[in-house]
DNA sequence: TTTTTTTATGGGAACGGTCCCAATTCTTTG
DNA sequence: CAAAGAATTGGGACCGTTCCCATAAAAAAA
């Protein structure tokens, strides 16, 4: 049952000399001799010495290892930004580890105390729907491990973090709805619990206003769980009786699952009711009619966040972000125009987006 | 930057008892006075105590810890496989760290290192389709440390793994493309490497050999990277002088590129050219026309896999597979029929799958 | 050749736990 | 009340590495 190892201890043996030169020999000390150095590392591959991080990270105090914790992964926003994290970090000789939390707040505590107790150097965290106590955000400050927040970033934390600005790409979607024309605008918003959710309800609310359109408040409903209750949500709007001409949806599934909705109602899109989601999820570009979304550099996102890590874990002095404004990285989204909002033949004269 | 973490030691110092004791109330030994054990909890918790698990693991050589290394994750295949792992292993009290390869061996080689040299107790792998050579899998078997594959199972190793019939799969498929009447139906492979890809074209040879449809190579390609490939492919088979009626392909996201080709060129799907995929992906719902395709059960093979590498661990004497043979569970899958190959008045009357 | 400097090696503490064995204290029993 | 047994605690080895300090060997300088 349990595993056996090599260790520099046989190695020395073998070659009758001490752990310390073995050692060295492995490391690249420059104060070896070649030819010992050349017969240690012979006699390690020979015997497909496998070093023990453990002992490593132990004696050393520092593991190269970071962690990244995301709330889920079966849309492609968060594995999409991972890749570029890892990209990031493998470059710098770090590993990385990938914690997901299936959108729960005890799995990402637990998930926390995991890395912690691996002693990662540094976690870069984008929290759960649930997540309202950040304690264990804070513990791993106290200890000393950096963290960096992504997308969904703690609002009363002072942490540095890689955002995108929601209220403005929330304000440019629903102004491009109005700018088709649209009045009735409907918006299904997430959970109460993200920031970004309350982002981009403003940015809503703002386009409205500046173009002179008043908040009905009937046109606006919060979503937090299911995609049932999108699709009930849904149908209710369509049932009211001045049904909204548009909806713009926190989010693509969201939209999708909306869509569902209206097409089974037999209603067209866009000209019946214009849809607009958010992230620019792979099935944005798949669903027929195509879906209008604001897209989200999210591989950047990632090497960001790995850059801002990288940064914190380097400092010589621990920046201390009790004192020091934590710093923050906004970067670009896009509008991507597709049928559910311009119907085909209008999209095909303006630049086609992919 | 260095961080500092309290230790037992500083526990004990402060109670003024040994390391020992501390040791034993914490980890829950029977032989500790209530009353120190309540000691040790309350100071540990004031003193946010957290384990050291590069020691423990380290002087236990268990680690409480599995890895699990897939080919990529922007499909939502491997992530939901992911989360029934998850699901298992959590649940038996061990942790999970993902390894994830970007379809290139030299990370798999290298994340395999990783995760042999932080003593993981256990492996799940899938490998990536560059994976040619294994040693790096025996070494982890030769180290002692078990291994269970699924959905890329190397062909040549005996080991623990958890498969479909992808053979049976693909002959269901393509004997249904048969069955609504099609006869020059075009094959999509996959990459050489898999042995996936050997089976699902022997699963398509042999439906049309059962119905008596001669083979013809013109309408085979093996298909090796990018979607862009795909593209040339189909678009050459649209342009043969008797081009295919029907398309079986090797999985969804190439399906889907295929329709893409397919509707650009004015052609109707199914009426024209019938496809089905492999998988069901999340996005062969959401296409238009659904797509036709086999689905997997992800999670339960997650979960099965787990179940089976929690056996290995808990062995007492480890199962040698050079002598004795390996495990192996089928899965059943189920061929889920949309609007790619029946079309939708069609679909509608038969049971209707979502 | 002898001394000094440089280079290469060995020895052993330290890291934070677990766990075995010995020592101590408390109970129980004859 | 002494002796035996059980419960609790302390002491220290051990796990695999790094790293500092000391020592030995080789090279350079005198």
């Amino acid at each position: 049952m349990k595993a056996k190892y090599i260790t520099i201890i046989d190695i020395a043996r073998q070659l009758n000399i001490s752990k310390s030169t073995v050692s060295r020999a492995l490391t690249g000390h420059p104060n070896v001799k070649e030819h010992t150095r050349k017969a240690v590392m012979e006699l390690a591959a020979s015997m497909e010495y496998q070093r023990n991080s453990l002992a490593l990270g132990f004696s050393k105090h520092n593991t190269n290892t970071i962690g990244i914790m995301v709330p889920e992964f079966m849309s492609t926003y968060f594995p999409s930004v991972i890749v570029g994290v890892q990209d990031v970090m493998q470059a710098a000789g770090y590993n990385v580890v990938i914690c997901q939390q299936n959108e729960s707040y005890e799995s990402e505590v637990s998930n926390m105390k995991l890395l912690l107790s691996y002693r990662v150097d540094g976690i870069i965290v984008s929290h759960t729907k649930e997540t309202r106590n950040f304690d264990h955000f804070t513990l791993a400050q106290r200890r000393g491990v950096p963290l960096v927040f992504f997308n969904r970033v703690p609002e009363d934390m002072n942490v540095p973090n890689v955002i995108v600005n929601d209220y403005e790409a929330a304000f440019q979607a629903v102004e491009h709805l109005i700018l088709i024309g649209r009045k009735r605008i409907a918006h299904l918003a997430g959970p109460e619990s993200l920031v970004n959710t309350r982002l981009r309800r403003q940015g809503y609310l703002d386009a409205l206003k500046k173009h002179g359109i008043a908040y009905n408040p009937d046109l606006m409903l919060s979503y937090d769980l299911t995609t049932e209750k999108v699709k009930i949500y849904m149908k209710h709007f369509l049932e009211l009786d001045t049904p909204p001409d548009a909806l713009f949806a926190i989010n693509d599934p969201t939209a999708i699952a909306a869509m569902e909705v209206v097409k089974a109602k037999g209603l067209r899109i866009p000209e019946d009711i214009a849809i607009v989601g958010f992230s620019n999820d792979f099935s944005a570009g798949l669903v027929h009619p195509g879906l209008t979304t604001v897209a989200q550099p999210t591989s950047e996102i990632g090497r960001m966040a790995a850059e801002m890590l990288l940064q914190e874990m380097r400092a010589k002095v621990k920046n201390d972000y009790t004192i020091k404004k934590a710093p923050t990285v906004q970067l670009p989204t896009r509008l991507i125009i597709r049928e559910s909002t311009v119907s085909e033949e209008k999209t095909k004269k303006a630049v086609k987006s992919k």
